[in-house]
DNA sequence: ACAATAATTGACTAAAACAGTAGGTTATTA
DNA sequence: TAATAACCTACTGTTTTAGTCAATTATTGT
């Protein structure tokens, strides 16, 4: 799996619709002003979120974006491979170091740290982070995706 | 923290030493053949790993690279650390949503996952990765960094 | 019917990071 | 003093990131 700013952004975007959507579907206009991301960039995003099954969507005025299950459905690691496609197809693909008898060691180490990863976000549903949120936000909730937090970028 | 290929370079190359440092230090060029690593690029990654003190030089003819601390006090996170800086110095810089108070809520998300990560990698040290190999290397010891296992990216 | 709304699509782009090259300098040994 | 090998700096091509821009399609209220 792979998971960078794109990843964060998808998980922020869900989350504000899984807070907002009440009777009417969340616009995209209305995710791009409250957390600061660009609407067409939103927009890529929602196209990919949508073809995974993750949101619905409803055109025209009054229209916008649904959560398309179960909050306890999603979890945060669905997001990200929605929007972060694997180009993982590669495996020890055209390498000859790197066959059956002979995996390559750091190989195990890798494949064991991106189980680890898989498994945390898995375990974290849309539905958690909204208990979450809601608990300490005590009537403001403010999160932005950018430059909050340490940034990492790991290929395992 | 951060890791991509580079990351993974240089555990491979840190391993190679552990592995074939006996009497003589290894010298970058040896490395290059064995794991098919850019020698050029080997020695940027270990004019880090030296400043980190990781590994010590011997220059001049006879000279190389070894491993400067005692195996099992090396982790893999020293390395990757090492070797990919962190850019992580905008702790929320220049945004005003994300304050003391009002923390962006995927914040906690993304620096519980990192912690897990580090956990990980920090638990595995050189030795693990040495012993590991003689275990099942069982005489010939090939692995290669490249193309082998599943891709992946992930910021936190 | 018509205008406004909002999703949907596709092509294009600046900046950064990744992975690597090239060419040189310095220290050490035989 | 010649070979070795670390050390250093700058440059380069490719990919990814994080967007922008422009157009189209579907839906709703008037």
């Amino acid at each position: 799996m792979r998971l960078t700013t794109k990843g964060r952004f998808a998980v922020t975007a869900m989350l504000d619709i899984a807070l907002y959507e009440a009777d009417k579907p969340v616009t995209l206009a209305g995710i791009s002003e409250r957390q600061s991301i660009s609407l067409s960039y939103l927009e890529q995003l929602f196209s990919r979120l949508r073809k995974q099954g993750l949101v619905s969507s409803v055109r025209g005025p009054g229209g916008g974006y649904r959560i398309a299950k179960a909050h306890n459905e999603i979890s945060v690691s669905d997001i990200i491979t929605a929007v972060d496609e694997q180009i993982d197809a590669t495996q020890c693909g055209g390498n000859e170091n790197c066959h059956d008898e002979g995996r390559c060691m750091t190989h195990e180490l890798w494949a064991s740290l991106n189980n680890k990863i898989l498994d945390y976000l898995s375990g974290v549903s849309l539905a958690d982070m909204v208990d979450m949120q809601r608990k300490k936000g005590a009537g403001t909730v403010v999160f932005s995706p950018r430059k909050c937090g340490s940034e990492a970028t790991i290929a395992a």
